[in-house]
DNA sequence: TCTGGGGTCCTAGGACCC
DNA sequence: TCTGGGGTCCTAGGACCC
């Protein structure tokens, strides 16, 4: 068996944890530079704010119903998440959680035995709830997609179910596959959703009737087919044992304001890279690739969201690298070559691909890997900066004023990283 | 005025190899 | 007149996830 656990309302729980005066008050948590609306509490669904919609949209009824509005605050849910995920590994095992998301985690139960499954269920729920301070849904079944509807299910019927469900029999598989429409199933978007209801089939339970070979036809190949085992209770998506390496790595972000010069460009890409590198490094890898986009802002407003369309270029570099001083370079090069004076620029990023474990570097005749020195300068400055939670040390190129970085106008204090942040209790 | 930031997997088709 | 039969690798694009 399978269990997924599911933190409710994650972003909002955390801010919530440390404020109880926010506890019967709606709460929304937002993108990015302020954007959408990305958490939201229940009063504030309740109130009719929409999921992933722009702030500005909802600003009246937010107003009107004195919603407590927060900036992401990464910092702090970040540090949330790894508590939950350890209570998780202590409940359960550590070889026994896959994270999923920075909120969600999948279980193997396998150890469990039958007739203790609703037990164990209640007690993870229970357990990370007093550890952590964040409520979670907890969905239980024989695949991973039967336990994600399950999941589904205790959230839509928190009342009903305690936010606990079981879907451990035919029987339970069948009554919530029937009441469960297409596009609420994982793996199901909104484009398979729309084919499936033209031929007819809008009921999970009717998917689950359709024979594989049609689904293989229809839906996306072997995904397809696998969807439709997943959903009889065959588990076909394999559980994660380890944390896996990243197969490619961006750091892309809006501006706070459109961007027309090339000197700030560049200080921005110069940022990114430095992030980009740092997760590399995080993994242990090395690039050798690196790609650079940037979004002006369209000429008329009939593009979506008033983009125009990205404009990329990429450079192979002589040697795999996960040095900064070595991305910097390039990255900056590649600015050059794609940007255009006169334009407005609204959003950047940098990619690195062509990835390799960063003791096998392949050299080349003309060029030799690096020597340690980098290699002892990088983790040197990763320390610091880890050990700060803070960009304390950077290179120049970054800039110091970074004045077209994002808006977060309304975060909340970093209360569980910063020492100076520290909640204070009177 | 104002709409995020990451990722994954799969397939098809083209270039190229012997 | 008449021109094979395998492969591999890479990229773009589509679909999906949170």
């Amino acid at each position: 068996m399978k269990a997924i656990v599911d933190c409710n309302s994650f972003y909002c729980s955390c801010e919530r944890v440390f404020r109880p005066d926010l506890w019967n008050r709606p709460v929304v948590v937002l993108s990015n530079n302020d954007g959408c609306i990305v958490s939201r509490s229940d009063e504030a669904k309740r109130i009719g704010v929409k999921m992933a919609g722009p702030y500005f949209q909802a600003k009246h009824i937010i107003e009107k119903n004195d919603v407590a509005v927060f900036s992401s605050n990464y910092h702090l849910y970040g540090d949330m998440s790894m508590r939950v995920m350890d209570a998780l590994r202590a409940m359960a095992g550590k070889e026994n959680v896959e994270v999923y998301s920075v909120d969600e985690a999948f279980l193997d139960l396998d150890h469990i035995p039958f007739e203790h499954l609703e037990e164990f269920a209640q007690e993870l729920k229970q357990v990370v709830e007093q550890w952590t301070g964040i409520s979670v849904s907890v969905g239980v079944a024989p695949s991973k997609t039967l336990a994600k509807i399950a999941n589904h299910i205790a959230k839509k019927e928190k009342e009903k179910t305690g936010c606990v469900t079981l879907l451990i029999n035919d029987e339970q598989q069948r009554t919530a596959l029937q009441q469960i429409r297409v596009n609420e199933i994982w793996g199901v978007g909104g484009a398979y959703a729309d084919k499936l209801v033209n031929w007819g089939i809008t009921s999970a339970w009717e998917l689950r009737n359709m024979p594989e070979e049609w689904a293989q036809a229809n839906m996306g190949g072997v995904a397809g087919a696998r969807l439709i085992k997943e959903l009889r209770g065959q588990p076909s998506i394999i559980m994660k044992k380890e944390l896996e390496v990243k197969k490619r790595i961006a750091t892309t972000r809006m501006f706070g304001r459109p961007v027309t010069e090339l000197c700030e460009l560049k200080e921005a890409i110069a940022t990114y890279t430095s992030r980009a590198a740092e997760k590399l490094r995080r993994q242990h890898c090395a690039a050798k690739t690196i790609s650079v986009f940037i979004v002006p802002r369209g000429d008329d407003h009939s593009t979506s969201f008033h983009h125009g369309p990205a404009i990329s270029n990429c450079a192979s570099l002589p040697s795999a690298t996960s040095f900064t001083n070595e991305l910097i370079g390039p990255a900056l090069k590649l600015v050059d070559d794609i940007f255009e004076r006169g334009k407005a620029y609204k959003k950047a990023g940098v990619m690195l691909s062509g990835l390799v474990p960063d003791d096998s570097i392949q050299g080349n005749f003309f060029c030799f890997p690096a020597k340690h020195t980098n290699r002892f300068l990088m983790s040197a400055v990763d320390n610091v900066n880890f050990s700060m939670r803070d960009d304390v040390v950077k290179f120049c190129s970054s800039g110091i004023s970074k004045n077209w970085k994002m808006r977060q106008e309304l975060r909340s204090k970093r209360h569980s990283t910063r020492w100076n942040e520290l909640k204070v209790v009177s």
